[in-house]
DNA sequence: TAGGTATTTGGCTAAATCGCCAAGGGTTGC
DNA sequence: GCAACCCTTGGCGATTTAGCCAAATACCTA
């Protein structure tokens, strides 16, 4: 039998935290709040720059209520933050970094694309 | 009114397709697959190497059947690919790059906690 | 103060997800 | 053959998520 936990036991000693995969929950939030069609494409949009709440419903084709909900569960993933300027709340990218997720996913997009029409061959 | 199609009518532009958000959905749906502790975990484990499904299930602790639906979820998504060999089957990452998300994803979680526990005092 | 705009929150229903158990297929070894 | 093991699939209930509407809140202007 193979030991399973020898390269957890490895991480867990660097970390002195126990093998619970408490860190694992925290990160797969931030992945969960990137794994909306209509959120990606916010954070798509706001790469460019801040946006405002309805510039952003308008881009995405639904009820502002429902991109305002979106929106806080970014700010709640630690991705974007907001800043109330008059009427209007302005949200803009947190930490940029997150831009560099989207070469690696094109990349395995690509790459599953072009596997399902070589299965069409 | 501010033109809110601008950045999105440029990126039209350069990729001569229509603004309709087709690719979004296919990124989402690998976000879609990291969003889950477990599977993050997985993916962890197998940057070390391949693992069979029964490895995978030890470590994760749970039954085998739903150890081997999430895999099957990842390999969807084109993050894993399975060989079988004897009776065992072995997944492995497909697409390394994807471990460049748990850095940026950590400093995501740190700047969050380090602002939660700011919150407290 | 009243009215219009911008945003958030609550509530509701439909849909998706999760994890278990049971069943089935493939492989190894006796 | 057949028993044991490895893995996948189907099905089920419980939980979560999505998106709309309505209501509430905040701000600006007249």
């Amino acid at each position: 039998m193979v030991d399973i936990f020898r390269h957890f036991a490895k991480y867990a000693d660097v970390t002195h935290r126990p093998p619970k995969p408490a860190q694992f929950k925290s990160q797969a939030a931030v992945f969960k709040a990137l794994a909306h069609p209509g959120r990606l494409l916010m954070v798509h949009e706001l790469s460019h720059g801040e946006r405002c709440v309805c510039e952003l419903a308008a881009l995405v084709g639904s009820e502002m209520s429902t991109v305002s909900k979106h929106l806080s569960q970014l700010k709640q993933a630690g991705i974007v933050d907001d800043e109330k300027r008059g009427a209007q709340v302005f949200y803009r990218l947190k930490t940029p970094c997150v831009m560099n997720f989207f070469q690696c996913v094109t990349s395995v997009r690509t790459e599953v694309a072009k596997e399902e029409s070589a299965a069409w061959q």
